[in-house]
DNA sequence: CAAAGAAAGTGTAATTTTAACACTTTTCAA
DNA sequence: TTGAAAAGTGTTAAAATTACACTTTCTTTG
């Protein structure tokens, strides 16, 4: 393998590194995971793959930054909590065919080996609209538990945000700008209940959260449900 | 900036990404840390600094073999365990004068951005014998609460590195090959203090360790010391 | 306006875990 | 044998966790 060495008047546009975000969304329901198109051409040869938003990182750009513009550029939020939660680098985590194919369409130097940084977020779902963007052709949720085979070594990647995930909302309270403003203690619950994939004492989760800091009551009542209306919390931050 | 494309035919040696290990060490009274000296040469304009041990990750290197491969080449131990805590990719984390220096002298390509993945491991300190080695010079092993300036962004690294630790010591139980094969409740009590940073209650704590798996008795009793020998314990994996 | 449906909201007792606390035992060395 | 040094041991009070089922409040519909 030949040696390029560089030398001050040269540079490399962009460092062979990136970013992937593992975006949460929450419904009140259900835990998914935002996930884009390969953009990819018409031929038929290659099915469509799902992989995670992501892209490489600018020379001059810190890596939160990057994962921070990824976020925003596909899914106009800003200002949220985003964690870094691992890198990923193993030599060949896009040397499979299936990658090779799209990794030659779109980047400058697909043999290079790229290593990523994996960053997750929680997000209530309706606040977010993603839309195409320079990344990412056509955006879907996908339910935790109905991800299907995706691109590169994604699949690793959302197994290792959800367990950081699980783990952050066992030990440490929770810490992300995660929900709505406002909300009620049974759907903080069944977030609960998806992330950490265990059924919880309706009593007991409450006595508990009462007694934390981290949710204050809002003089304030859950409207237009068909039953009786939950009052409203929020986080506290500090 | 110019742009550099490179085509399969080039490519360059490595990737611009680096391991750093904190190599926690305990001997029974106090956690230090492993530093290097950075080899310098004898102007004396540029005084001494120390420097996590860590190299360039090759380019078909995994990451944690990266890691390891420093390890070893520098202590000689092998089948360790080692966990990656974190990515630092600030992209003027190499660029202060004295960083400069060293590195205009070492790397073929000084003014790349370089980021590079945090590990940290913990060892029983008098199994290790540091030598230097292709990356290192002298050795160091400094106490946790008296670490000087350091190069680069490496004390933020140690915090960090210290930070997880003291978390899955926490959290998790221990799950490292710390400590030798057998050691006394007492010697696991001081590591538990030190790391956590609070003193903890004797009874208390002998109480909540006999309680789990992961330590268990053996027959056997401590030597060559000055006072009632203890009785000794080892680790039990699963 | 009564009734039904739907989820909200609430308390207690048993068990387990944590925290605070001080003296006796064993061994070695002098 | 005595002294020094750390090992080893138990109890009680407080706090946290678990298990468990019925009543309340609001909306919609007949």
């Amino acid at each position: 393998m030949a040696t390029l060495k560089l030398n001050k008047h040269m540079s490399i546009k962009n460092s062979h590194i990136s970013v992937d975000c593992v975006i949460f969304g929450f419904d009140f329901e259900n835990l998914k995971v935002l996930f884009i198109e390969q953009k990819i051409d018409d031929t038929l040869e290659h099915e469509l793959r799902l992989a995670l938003p992501g892209d490489l990182v600018n020379l001059d750009e810190n890596l939160d930054s990057a994962a921070y513009r990824v976020l925003t550029e596909l899914t106009s939020i800003d200002k949220i909590y985003l964690k870094q939660f691992r890198a990923f680098g193993n030599p060949n985590r896009l040397k499979n065919e299936k990658d090779q194919f799209w990794i030659k369409k779109v980047r400058a130097n697909p043999d290079a080996r790229v290593i990523t940084i994996g960053y997750f977020t929680l997000v209530k779902m309706d606040d977010v609209a993603p839309k195409a963007s320079s990344f990412a052709g056509n955006t879907h949720w996908v339910n935790i538990d109905e991800i299907p085979e995706l691109a590169f070594d994604h699949n690793q990647i959302v197994d290792q945000a959800m367990e950081t995930l699980r783990e952050d909302l066992e030990y440490k309270q929770i810490g992300y700008d995660l929900l709505p403003k406002k909300f009620t203690l049974s759907q903080l619950q069944r977030l609960y209940e998806v992330v950490l994939g265990a059924k919880l004492d309706k009593r007991n989760f409450r006595k508990k959260m009462k007694k934390t800091e981290f949710v204050v009551p809002l003089n304030e009542k859950q409207q237009g449900v068909l039953h009786k209306p939950a009052q409203l919390f929020k986080f506290n931050k500090s």
